[in-house]
DNA sequence: CAGAGTTACGCGGTACGTAACCATA
DNA sequence: TATGGTTACGTACCGCGTAACTCTG
């Protein structure tokens, strides 16, 4: 009476509803007729409740059968999905996958790379973040994410490894109607004092803050993000510098102008790396696709 | 390695996952040790994966386990709810149970005896609709629900049982400003043709339209419900009788006001309705239930 | 040695195949 | 007679209990 419910039950019952008949399920399953009706019968009298009407022209569910199958059905598909989890897995799949993305790299290399992989249909949950610049690692330190993308700078030694997606380089942009604009020589480190600077705040937790951009300016204005920051630069809120491969639209609109500064801005390589423990056939195939993108990086490769 | 992943299967994990060991797990589940060796053993080599850390203080999943635990666990979840509700099917409570409410009974007997019935814990799903006045035969034969709450009038013959829950009697009852309000005399046909009349309109979809409160008027208003004809007498829109029981607070703080009318609204007997052929146990609780409630209508007994 | 897990072995039940039987179109 | 369901019966296997072995605290 107890337990009497099982998957090879279901799969029974399941698979004599669809071919209507005993006879048809039994050749469904590879099985004799009888078999059928031993099982069925036994089911039967454990619940108490008569599962199909038989006729001599097939068998119907009766209303204690539906209400049986209707709530088996999704129990049948949901063990589906596990065995094909658990198939996976012992293939090298890890069940899911995080993915830390740098607020500095455009989405849409990434977002591509994901719909490729879903399009395999692997049951590999893909989770992914932004982060803010220089995020990367320490969501990675921390265990947040599998993946990093474009982490750059030191290298955390030891435990992870990385792959090199491309350079980064700055240029001091900034509207062409602010006063440093209409300067006519190169930017000075006095001049930059004046006025105020746009400062993408770290949102790092553990790895000491690396304060990206900052000069030595009267005012300071912190933004969230780099889109932000290009948004307030445009507006002559401030100036500072920026990612070349972001600003390429605005130089060619006009919104804002490249001009020369005496303190430098030193180009930046960035990578995407990964815990050395993990080996999953997700993270590999994520590790070769996501390197081998177009992230409008300057690349030093082919 | 095909559809090696059983509930008995679940279950065991789950023990050992609980007790923190196979022996302990032995005992929960009235087996001896070997006997999980042997089913977690097997289930390990079809699926290729180590499921536990065996120590010798005990044993823990792996991630492979448990992964095959987090999703395996709803899964058991879900077939002792099947086995529940076959159960409740067994024992003559219908799997589902829908509810015709008609609009011109309070919602609030309803809701009590609903939420009684819910206190029970049954694997019952029950659904109320409200339907319009009259709507309950309709839905009822129409197979739309399985207990109409408030019909009246003629009944179907033959496949339905009724009980009766009360009488409704009426009041022509209008707003104070409302120029019928005024008249200082019994408000005759004639009157009344002067004046637009509101009407509830019928959903009724099978059974020839019945109009309740028409009176041979120089204009009608259609409105949904009883709600909205009890607004708009209010707002003096229109005159028509309504429902004693509906319009005692509204009588009371002058909002209506009553006047005798020569057209006679007849007083009307309500029931509640059901097919014969439907025997469930929840059906025969809820008729008694709702039987027993008061709906602030009149009763002729005790 | 107490308590963990594993292995070897034997038994009983049960799920299933074979075969014969019955009923309908 | 072709098709579908049931019953009777024999069997193979599989899950489990018994018992002996091993390892740690």
């Amino acid at each position: 009476m107890h337990n009497s419910i099982t998957l090879e039950n279901l799969r029974v019952l399941e698979a004599i509803r669809q071919s209507g008949s005993f006879a048809g399920a039994a050749q469904m399953l590879h099985k004799v007729p009888s078999a059928l009706t031993y099982t069925v019968s036994k089911l039967e009298d454990d619940l108490g409740l008569l599962l199909f009407e038989r006729s001599k022209k097939g068998a119907r569910l009766t209303a204690a059968g539906t209400l049986l199958l209707e709530q088996g059905r999704p129990i049948l598909e949901a063990v589906a999905r596990l065995e094909e989890s658990m198939r996976a897995f012992e293939a090298g799949w890890e069940p899911c996958l995080r993915i830390a993305h740098d607020v500095i790299l455009s989405t849409k290399p990434l977002l591509q790379v994901v719909g490729e992989f879903l399009d395999k249909e692997l049951p590999v949950e893909v989770a992914y973040d932004s982060v803010a610049v220089g995020g990367g690692w320490d969501s990675l330190i921390s265990e947040r994410c599998d993946i990093a993308i474009g982490v750059s700078g030191d290298i955390p030694k030891g435990e992870f490894e990385v792959q090199e997606i491309g350079g980064l380089s700055f240029l001091f942009a900034i509207a062409p109607t602010h006063p440093l604009a209409l300067l006519g020589r190169p930017i000075s480190a006095q001049d930059l004092r004046e006025y105020p600077s746009i400062v993408v705040s770290d949102s790092s937790r553990i790895l000491p803050k690396v304060s990206t951009g900052i000069f030595e300016s009267k005012q300071t204005v912190k933004v969230p993000d780099l889109a932000s920051k290009i948004a307030a630069q445009c507006m002559g809120l401030g100036v500072g510098y920026l990612p070349t491969h972001l600003i390429q639209d605005k130089l060619k609109d006009g919104s804002l102008v490249e001009r020369e500064c005496e303190i430098p801005r030193a180009d930046l390589t960035l990578y995407i790396a990964w815990r050395k423990t993990k080996k999953g056939k997700g993270l590999r195939w994520f590790v070769e696709h996501l390197g081998a993108a177009d992230w409008g990086l300057s690349r030093n490769e082919g």
